[in-house]
Parts: C-alpha cells; structure tokens; sequence
DNA sequence: CGGATCGTTGACAGGTATCAATGCTGGTGG
DNA sequence: CCACCAGCATTGATACCTGTCAACGATCCG
C-alpha cells in the first residue's frame, strides 16, 4: 500500500515533467530513488470552480503547481471588503508563503476547473538542504510572484476602467491560446480591477458591441488583443 | 590592503547585527572565518535623496539591505507613464530580483538619505550552498516583499483618494516613531496611489486643516494615527 | 532680483459609484 | 412539463469624485 503510495508520487512526479512546458521545472532532476526516500509523496488531484483550495486559517503545510485551470486569490481587508490580489495560471506555483511556516495569506479560490500538484513543505525542506539546484528554482518561483504582482500594480490598478479591464483581458489570454480566454464574473472583476461591478458589465457590453470580445461558452471568450492593445497605447503620447 | 578589506567587510558584518533590530538577521550566525574566506566583501555606503540606487539597466550583480532610510521602487509602463510599486524601509532588502541573474526589475530611488549594505549576489550563492539557514532567510525575505505588494494592492490602490492617503501616511509611519513620518511629494504621492498630484495636494491639506496631519521639517510630518485611521473603517459598515 | 520647481487652489468636464429596475439563465420542485 | 426562484448581467438616472487645465503663491537658488 506505501508502495503504491509511492508509485503514485513518481507518476506525479512524471507529470511534474510535463507542467515544464510553461518552465516548471522543480523536480526535472530528481532521480527514481529520491522519490523512494520521501514518505510523504506528492499528491496529485482536481478541484472544480468555486471550491477553497486553502484559506488565511488553514494549515500552511504544502505548496501547490497548477497543471490547468485558473485560481483566483483574495486578501480580505479588515474592513470586510476584499481584492482579487492575484490570478494563477497554468504552471504557476501557488501558496509558496508556506514555506517558512508562515500561514497562507490568501484565501484561494479555483475559477475554472482546476488539476493540482499538492507537495509537502516538509518534502521541500527535505531536498533544499542536499540540492542547491531546488533552492534556485524557489527564488526563481518567488521573482514570478513579485513579477505578476508589479503587474497588478503598475498595469491592472491604474487608468480608466477600460483600460483596466482590457489589461485584464490581454493578461488572462497570455496563458491561453492568445486570443481566447476565461472572462470572469462582473464581481470578479471588479475585485480585481479596484472598479464596481457594474462598470466592468458596461465596460465588457461595449467591447462585446464593438466586436473585440465574443462569447463562445459560459465563461469563456475569443478577443480581438489589437484593439484591445490599442486602449492603451494613448495614455501618454508625449512629443519626444 | 586586501586585509584591510576584509576587516572593512566584518566591520559591515557587526553592523549587520545591527540591523537585526528590525529582524534583520540574515548573517548572523556568520563567523569571522567566513568572511575572511570571502574574495568580494560587503559593502556600505550613504546615498543622498534623489540619488538612484539601480536602475533595470544596471548589472544585477549585488542586493542591497537598506540600514536607514526610504527608497522608492518605480516601475516604468510601456507607454513612458510609471508608477511606484514599493517604498523600501528600514531592515528591508532591495534587488532581490539580482539572485537568478535577471534584471532589477526597477528604478530605484532614494526618497530619504539611505545608508546601505551592499552584497555581492556571488556571495550569497556561495554561502547558500553551505548553509540551509541563510537560504530559509532569503525566503523570509521574499515573504516579506510580497507581503508588501499585497498591502499595495489591497490597501494603497483602493477606495477614495483621502482613504489612499491616509493608508500611505499609516504606512509610512509603522517604520517610524508610529506617529511622525515622511511626506511625499504630491507627484509621488500620486504615482503611488493612482491618484492626480492635484488630489493628492487637495487631501494633504484637508488633513493639515483638520490637523491630522502636522509639518515638522520639510518632508516631514507628526500625524493623528487615530484620525487617519477612522477613514478606513466605514468602507463597509455591514448589520452583521 | 529673476527663474525654476513645487504646492495650492479654482472651475469645469468627464468618469465612475451608487441605487434601482429590468432581463436572463439554470436549477428546483410541484 | 412548466412555474417559480435565485443569482448574475445589463441598463438607466443621478450625484459624487476625480482628472484636467489653468492661475497663483511659496520657496530655494543662482
């Protein structure tokens, strides 16, 4: 029974490999008999939309890979209000600030149909100390979240609402097939543009007039990014 | 000479400890044979206001910890407009981005004179490799900034420009003597909060008239934390 | 004393939040 | 099978806030 336990980690571990087509590569050099060595294996598993993959409450004792999906995290201010502070893509790393044994600062909730990775802080504990390769990879993980979180800030918090939202858009379909991705909710959006919801709604009906966002399924959405792209272009046209 | 060296790196190392009165302890449990077997030694030095630390054109070969002092991190859009996404306090690390060999990610700035400490990012990979407690340092160090980020995005980037304000001021003086704090220039004060230079003028002063806010040298305010903070509460005042 | 830079203040237009009403859709239960 | 309901998107009207343009004042410095 453990050793299918541990025959499950190193199918994981195989798909680890894969998750590198978007450069995750946190276990590419790990041989068979590493794997053998852990008694907590990595866990593999799915979560639908809507559902909690942790909470600021639960136990900080695992990080997690996104293999598909899209998951959205909410910090709750002590006001009660809350912001969609961040939105992982396929092949990110999500929940990092557990290592350390800091609690989760986010509450992370899955937008569309979720395959996870689900490894043990302990287990990455384990390997930094013999491999200075993984403690390279952490900090490059840590660069992307500090990456995407200036992009937050100096792109999808400032302007006007359309150009937020068209940001927003363009950002959303850089991890999908580049001119289709996910729309969120007007709520959703608002959360994450800092604008109500019913501007993103006035915003969204007038791109869908115009023609540069289409409808496919629930959800989901084919966008034209060259208009979109050109919103933003004329914030500043200086004379130089 | 080079023994000279040396001996100047270990002095940066006690003052080092210093540092750790704000949880900087990141060669703290360093002896005095580590550093001499280090070639490039630690750094420190004083920039005066308006001085630029690095810029994203600059050789990413050292991180900085700032010992005393504010910087301001900008970062520039495509479109020549910008936006500070950081302002750097005492005890905190700057240029983390140089571990990995990519890029500063900013522009960054002196607000306030800084004295700082400057290290050689070869070194900390030397050590990394020997000592897993300096790498669980560094990983505390990138909680930190992303921490920060979240307050930007969750706190500085929402609500009405006078609640913005009175969140940076708060923020700005937690690193202070809790009631007296740097004041930005309203042009700063803008590319932080998302807000005109002109609102940002309007607030400061609605704030000096109430007294709220108090101009002790240039650049430098007491402030009603209590007053400031009374503007945060009623965003959602629900029947709970 | 002039000039430059920055802060302040005013007037006004435009954008957005808010409140409210109306469609729309999917699920539930009769 | 249909009616009903709940939740979400849309749309409208209005007040408020903020950006913009512009003028003026303060301060520092050559």
């Amino acid at each position: 029974m453990l050793d299918e336990q541990i025959s499950n980690a190193w199918k994981a571990g195989t798909k680890c490999e894969k998750c590198a087509i978007r450069n995750m590569v946190l276990f590419a050099d790990l041989t068979r008999e590493d794997f053998d060595l852990m008694h907590r294996p990595i866990h593999d598993f799915e979560l639908r939309a809507g559902e909690t993959l942790y909470n600021v409450e639960a136990d900080p004792t695992h990080i997690f890979t996104l293999r598909s999906g899209l998951i959205k995290l909410i910090s709750y201010l002590p006001d009660g209000s809350h912001r969609i502070v961040r939105i992982i893509k396929q092949g990110d790393v999500v929940g990092l600030e557990a290592m350390g044994g800091k609690p989760y600062l986010h509450h992370a909730v899955v937008l569309e149909v979720a395959t996870l990775c689900k490894i043990p802080v302990s287990l990455i504990d384990t390997l930094n100390e013999n491999s200075p390769h993984l403690s390279k990879q952490l900090m490059l993980r840590w660069q992307q979240v500090i990456s995407d979180a200036d992009i937050w800030l100096s792109q999808l918090s400032v302007g006007l609402a359309n150009q937020r939202v068209a940001s927003l858009l363009l950002y959303l379909a850089e991890g999908d097939n580049k001119d289709k991705c996910y729309l969120p909710s007007r709520e959703d959006m608002g959360a994450t543009l800092a604008i109500s919801p019913e501007t993103a709604s006035r915003v969204v009906a007038s791109f869908k007039r115009e023609g540069w966002v289409k409808s496919t399924s629930p959800y989901r959405v084919s966008l034209n990014p060259g208009a979109l792209a050109g919103l933003l272009e004329n914030k500043k046209d200086l004379i130089l």
